[in-house]
DNA sequence: CTGAAAGCGCTTACAG
DNA sequence: CTGAAAGCGCTTACAG
C-alpha cells in the first residue's frame, strides 16, 4: 500500500518490468503461469501503477474535464452523472471545473488539453459544445459541434402552451443574456408570441441570473409592471421555483391568478406546490452522444461533421399552468 | 498550442530546459533579462506545463479526490464547492468522485493515493472522515479525523423543538441505517423522546434513503401507523421536501396538522411551501477545515491529534413547525 | 546565475 | 513468450 512501484512487482515476481507491464496491459501475450506469478505478487504489495508515470508514457491521461458555469444545478448535476456514466462505460474517467464567466472559453479548453491535464473538454453551459485533442502526430485543439436539445423550439412549445390557455399577457424569466442557449430561448418566446399576433409592447422579459434570489426579483419587476402577466416563462427550473415562491409572497394563487412553466425538469419539479409544468431534456442521451464523440474523434482522429447533434425536448404537463382567468 | 514541450520554449528562448524550468517554478533564481526572454517564449507558443511529467518528478500531483455517497443533493453540491474553493487557495485542485456503498471505504482510498491520482482522499457522507499521504522517505496512508457536526446534538435539538412545541407523537424519517450519521442522528431523536419521559413507542423512525420517492413512502408508513404522528424530524431537507409533499397529497397540512423539520438547509429550504425548519450546516468552515488538515499533515508529514473537530451546527427557524393539534 | 545529467515510473518497439 | 533499453516531459541536486 505504501511505496510499491513496479520494480518491487517484479523482483517479487521474479520478472522483468516489462513482463509486469504486460499481464497488466495485454494479458493474454503472456503465459498463464507468469501472468499468476505477477497478479499475486500484485495482490501481495498492493500494488498500482502510477497514472502519472502512464499518462506520460501514453501520452493521453484517458480523463476528460467537464467545465460547468455552475456545479449547484440539480439539472447540471445530472447532466454530469450521466457524461460519467458514459465516459467510465469506455474506461475514462472524469473531472468538473467549475467556471464563473457566461460563456465557454476555448481558450482555457486548449491551455488545459495542452498540459494533458486531459484528453478533452466537454463545455457545459452557454452551448453544449465541446473541445478535443486530435492525438498522434499531429496534435491539434479542435471543436466538436454541440450536443444539445432545440432550444429556440423548446421555448417556443412552453410559450404556445401558455398561448393555448388563452394567456395573453405572457412574461419570461431568462438567463444570463450573453449565453447562446439563453438567447435561443429568448427567441423561441419572443417568435410564439410574435407568431401569436400578440403586439411587441406585449412582451416581457427579465433577468433572473439562473438563481432563485434572480428570480424572485425578476417576478417583483414582472409584477410591477403597468399591465402585470397572467402567466410566466422561467428558463430553468430553479428560476421557477424562485418565481412561485415570489409570487404566493404576493399573495397570488398559482395556477389560479398566475400560470408558470420551468425548463429542465429537476427532480423537485414533480414536488413544487404545486407540481411544475416543465420542458425535459434528456441528460441521458445527451451524455451518451457527447462522451461518444469525443472518444470518436479521439480514436480515429477525424473531426465530426459540423452539424450539430439535435436530441429531442418533452414538454412535461403537470399543475402549474391553467386558463387565463377573465 | 498544440505539442509544445519544455525543449522548443527552451531553443526559442536561447537556454536550457532547466532555465525554463526554474523560471516556472523560482523565477527569482533567475536573471530577470533571461526571465524575460522565457516568459516571452512561452507566452508565443501558448506552453503549459505537462502536469503528468511533473507529477511523476515531483512525487506528488497537487490534487485531492473528494468521494461522494451522491453528487446530486444540494447540500454535498455546496461542500464540494467549499472544499473547491479552500484547496484552490493554496494551490490544489480537486475532483469529485460518485461512490455507491454507503459507508467510507478506506481501502479504495488508499489505493487511489496508491496510484498517486491524488495525495489526499476526502470521504464525505458517512462521516466527513479523510485519508492522507504521509510523504517523503516514509509513505503511509493516515486516516485524519473527521470535521462534522454534533450530529446527535443536532438531531437533539431538532427534536426538542418539536417537543416544545406539545408534540407527543414525533417520526423519523432516516437516511441509510448502516452510516455512522444517519445512526448518530437516530440517537439524538431517541434520546431527546427518552429524556421528555414518552414511552418507547411512541418512537417511529422510517428509511427514506435520502431520497424524494424513499421519503414519500416512508411518509405514508408513518401516517398508516396506528397513531399517525403529528410532528416528522427528516434526516435531510431533500426527504422533508418528499415528506411534505406527500402529506400534502394526503389532504394534511403544515404545519397546522403536521409539522415538518428538515437537515442541512438546502437553498430549496427557504422557499419551500411553508418554508422549511431546518437545521443548517457550516459547509465553508467544514470545507476549509477539512483541506487545512490535509494540507498540514502533508507539508510537515505529521499526523494530527485524534480528536473530532467539531463545527457548530444551527437550528433554522421558519415556518414549517406549530403547536401540536388538539 | 546557468547547464548537463540523472531519474521519477511507466510502456513499447526491438531482439532473442 | 520474455528481457534490456529507450524515452515520455519534467525538476533538482551538482558542478561550474
Amino acid at each position: 500500500m505504501s511505496d510499491v512501484s513496479i520494480k518491487v512487482v517484479a523482483s517479487l515476481a521474479g520478472v522483468s518490468i516489462a513482463t509486469v507491464s504486460r499481464t497488466l496491459n495485454q494479458p493474454d501475450t503472456v503465459t498463464e503461469s507468469t501472468r499468476l506469478k505477477v497478479e499475486d505478487a500484485i495482490r501481495r504489495t498492493g500494488y498500482r501503477p502510477n497514472r502519472a508515470a502512464r499518462s506520460l508514457r501514453k501520452g493521453h491521461s484517458n480523463h476528460f474535464l467537464v467545465a460547468l458555469p455552475s456545479v449547484g444545478h440539480p439539472h447540471l448535476t445530472e447532466l454530469i452523472r450521466d457524461i460519467r456514466a458514459a465516459a467510465q462505460a469506455s474506461n475514462y474517467s472524469i473531472s468538473v471545473a467549475e467556471r464563473r464567466d457566461g460563456d465557454l472559453d476555448v481558450a482555457e479548453a486548449g491551455a488545459i488539453i495542452a498540459s494533458r491535464q486531459a484528453d478533452g473538454v466537454i463545455l457545459v453551459g452557454s452551448n453544449t459544445a465541446f473541445v478535443q485533442l486530435g492525438a498522434g502526430r499531429q496534435r491539434s485543439t479542435v471543436v466538436l459541434p454541440a450536443v444539445t436539445i432545440d432550444n429556440f423550439a423548446a421555448a417556443g412549445d412552453a410559450t404556445r402552451l401558455l398561448l393555448e390557455h388563452g394567456h395573453k399577457r405572457i412574461g419570461m424569466i431568462s438567463g444570463h443574456r450573453d449565453s447562446s442557449v439563453a438567447h435561443d430561448r429568448e427567441s423561441g418566446y419572443l417568435e410564439a408570441l410574435g407568431d401569436a399576433g400578440l403586439p411587441a409592447d406585449a412582451t416581457a422579459i427579465e433577468d433572473g441570473d439562473y438563481t432563485i434570489a434572480g428570480a424572485r426579483e425578476a417576478t417583483r419587476r414582472l409584477l410591477n409592471r403597468r399591465e402585470a402577466p397572467t402567466a410566466i416563462f422561467c428558463a430553468s427550473d430553479e428560476m421557477a421555483i424562485g418565481c412561485i415562491h415570489e409570487l404566493k409572497t404576493a399573495g397570488l394563487l398559482v395556477p389560479a391568478d398566475v400560470s408558470v412553466v420551468g425548463f429542465d425538469d429537476i427532480r423537485y419539479a414533480a414536488v413544487c406546490d404545486p407540481p411544475l409544468t416543465t420542458v425535459r431534456q434528456p441528460t441521458g442521451q445527451i451524455g451518451s452522444r457527447i462522451v461518444n464523440q469525443l472518444i470518436d474523434a479521439l480514436t480515429t482522429g477525424e473531426r465530426p461533421g459540423d452539424e450539430q447533434e439535435a436530441v429531442r425536448h418533452e414538454l412535461v404537463q403537470r399543475c402549474s399552468v391553467a386558463a387565463a382567468p377573465q
